[in-house]
DNA sequence: CGGTATCCTAGGCGATACTG
DNA sequence: CAGTATCGCCTAGGATACCG
């Protein structure tokens, strides 16, 4: 565990890193790489299938069990971008009853890296958050 | 620079962790908490006035100028929601012609964290992400 | 200068029903 | 089991015009 002044220092390192990024990149437009790939899973159930997936593979049926309020077509919808996107493969079993796995492909895990990120910042002001959400959106 | 090497070390570590944590936290849901974090700031906008702020306090014509293509309207409207969020303050000073001063939090400064974790992954996969912004959103 | 108010549209998302 | 097809809502976001 990294001390509080070490995380600190972390912070302020990150700030100051964006801000020198700023000076080099043109990133304030809308169609900057950040909203570029916020574009690609920022949608309601995009980051629960990645979630989902980063446990193993896992079939169709399993999906929808495990994902709390998801339904088939939102299901299939995501899954078929996230497999134009190359981040999840789909391997069909010529059975009856027929049978289809999905798995995270080397793209859809390094996801991970992000979302991790995402996590720690999410857990760490989770109060505020929480309180955000309910406000706004409930 | 970490090595290679170093590098999937921390891919597979963040892969890891992602799994205990879903076992732990119940985030399966569509009101996990990633995607209450991701509510708040997965807009249009929002990310760009965040990183217009991380460069210092500025005026609401700066950020109008600085951000291209949003409309005064829209700028308005994010910055309110992110003042609500507690991530920005607005500061007014009694003068004519008015002058209103905009500059990020402890909470705002502190979203350069998940921010730059965003960045890495979007500048490391840049050509993928690109290309495929590209050819759903283009 | 720094906003509001009003209207409008595209598309994300849901519900329901049907197929191989 | 694992999908498609259809309809229809709702709201984020844009255009435009008007205050203090």
């Amino acid at each position: 565990m990294d001390s509080i002044v070490e995380k600190q220092r972390k912070k302020n390192e990150n700030y100051l890193k964006l801000q020198q990024t700023l000076l080099v990149k043109s990133i304030l437009d809308e169609s900057c790489i950040l909203n570029q790939s916020l574009s690609l899973i920022a949608n309601k159930w995009t980051l629960l299938i990645l979630m989902a997936l980063m446990q193993g593979t896992k079939r169709n049926s399993e999906l929808l069990r495990q994902i709390n309020g998801i339904s088939p077509k939102m299901l299939t919808q995501t899954l078929k971008s996230l497999i134009t996107y190359g981040m999840v493969t789909r391997k069909v079993f010529p059975e009856v009853p027929p049978r289809v796995e999905y798995a995270l492909t080397e793209f859809g895990i390094s996801t991970a890296d992000p979302l991790m990120a995402l996590l720690n910042w999410s857990v760490s002001w989770e109060e505020q958050v929480t309180k955000l959400y309910k406000e706004t959106f409930l």
